[in-house]
DNA sequence: GCATTTTGTCAGATTATCTGACATATTTTT
DNA sequence: AAAAATATGTCAGATAATCTGACAAAATGC
């Protein structure tokens, strides 16, 4: 059970924590940047990591990016962590085969 | 700050996660076994810590404790505690004054 | 037996949050 | 430049979440 990955926040905390009004907080999740669960009555529950995603995305917009932009870079980075992760498996697969005790 | 203290959850979560109602961690408020922070509006909230706190509780009365007999136990307890820190600070200065480098 | 402890429940009020829509200022695109 | 897209504010009306205070009741202590 991590406290910080557990969605358990309301959004009256989550825009006093992060300084974001609530149209905002919906907005960027509306664009896809930050994923709630919900309440059996619909209300948003969120993380401390969504929270500090919130204001890292926030930060990126004050610094003149576009959502579209992080979305862009991020799924660069991350098509690039693929790639590293398959370097890395695939080093691991030949670096373990020799290794014979 | 601390994921495992900022006082961040609502009562609907506090239920889910320690499997008590709302009148009991009412209760156990009233009582004076935990000291949720408040909404401008008055609503609770609550940390992780008091989460465990509040299970560690309900633990103890499913065993057949009474809360008076909780405090009573933690009263004691954290008085011998202070003792066995002066004891400590007593030990460390008796300690520190001799080693002269 | 009477008092205390702990929990349930209910009513009525207030706070918190939701969705959907319209407005708008500031870019970006064409 | 005109049109389109972006990001945010705001407002209304609805629903969900939470609060306090009170009464009831079962279990346990003294």
């Amino acid at each position: 059970m991590d406290y910080k990955t557990k969605k358990v926040i309301g959004m009256g905390v989550v825009t006093e924590l992060t300084g974001l009004s609530e149209r905002q907080v919906r907005y960027y999740e509306e664009k896809k940047l930050v994923f709630p669960e919900r309440t059996k009555g619909g209300s948003r529950k969120y993380s401390f990591h969504d929270v500090e995603r919130l204001i890292e995305v926030a930060t990126k917009l004050e610094d003149g990016w576009r959502i579209q932009d992080i979305k862009e870079r991020e799924r660069r980075l991350s098509a690039k962590q693929r790639d590293d992760l398959i370097r890395g498996q695939l080093n691991s697969a030949f670096r373990t085969f020799p290794t014979k005790k």
